[in-house]
DNA sequence: AGAACATATGAACAATTGTTCATATGTTCA
DNA sequence: TGAACATATGAACAATTGTTCATATGTTCT
């Protein structure tokens, strides 16, 4: 670590003072990570158009119930979906219109160039 | 994985083919993977202030230049951020206003509650 | 109650990732 | 040109993560 040059000293001050708490900035980082990895994408994208039970999810991303399952628990414990019952089949859907509008800024993002 | 409910191929059919293609899909997790990261959101966060040289990060931060320059590389070659040099030093900002929005969505979210 | 179905979960393993240490590259100034 | 400074980068290691396999939980229907 470089010694601080004193003419950077009060953009180093000004600028930790003006940025959010490192509570904020390390739940921020997590539920970024939450949205960084494709199974977990795929699910939100397809959630985004409306709830789906598991089975439905599997068959959609051809892939393992197990590997879906373990993946709405992450997305659940993060709080981006939801779940409910209805007989044996369990529907998940997003949390709130928050998580499609972050889903849908990183789809932009992506979409670009 | 279980077998398809016939009345549920429909509904698999209509969302898979809403859905971005799988490109899109995982470089959209691409993107959140490079902002799920507790010291690249804080120098994101950081540089939303505006543009700051390497040894003011690792000031402002309380790392070494080392780690902070590895997690630029990242964040560079992602092109979340870009550089510009002025004599011996390198000055980072943010690539576009678009990166700030992203962030600023996360950050709002992680906010809440 | 028991069988069949839908989903959840624990353990284990391979793959990925972030930091540290050591060193290389590039710039300025004497 | 050589010393001092600012930043980048390769190798190595510990820690984290996503999937699979096996099994558990909870629901419906007969």
């Amino acid at each position: 670590m470089a010694d601080i040059h004193p003419e950077h000293a009060h953009i180093i001050e000004q600028t930790k003072a003006n940025m959010p708490s490192e509570e904020i900035l390390e739940k921020t980082a997590e539920v970024f990570k939450v949205f960084g990895d494709k199974t977990r994408i795929r699910i939100l994208s397809a959630l985004s158009e409306g709830e789906m039970c598991v089975c439905c999810l599997c068959d959609l991303l051809e892939m393992s119930q197990s590997a879906v399952s373990h993946q709405l628990a992450v997305l659940k414990s993060a709080r981006l979906i939801k779940s409910r019952r209805e007989g044996k089949q369990i529907y998940y859907s997003l949390d709130d219109a928050h998580i499609g509008a972050i889903l849908y800024t990183g789809i932009s993002h992506a979409e670009e160039d």
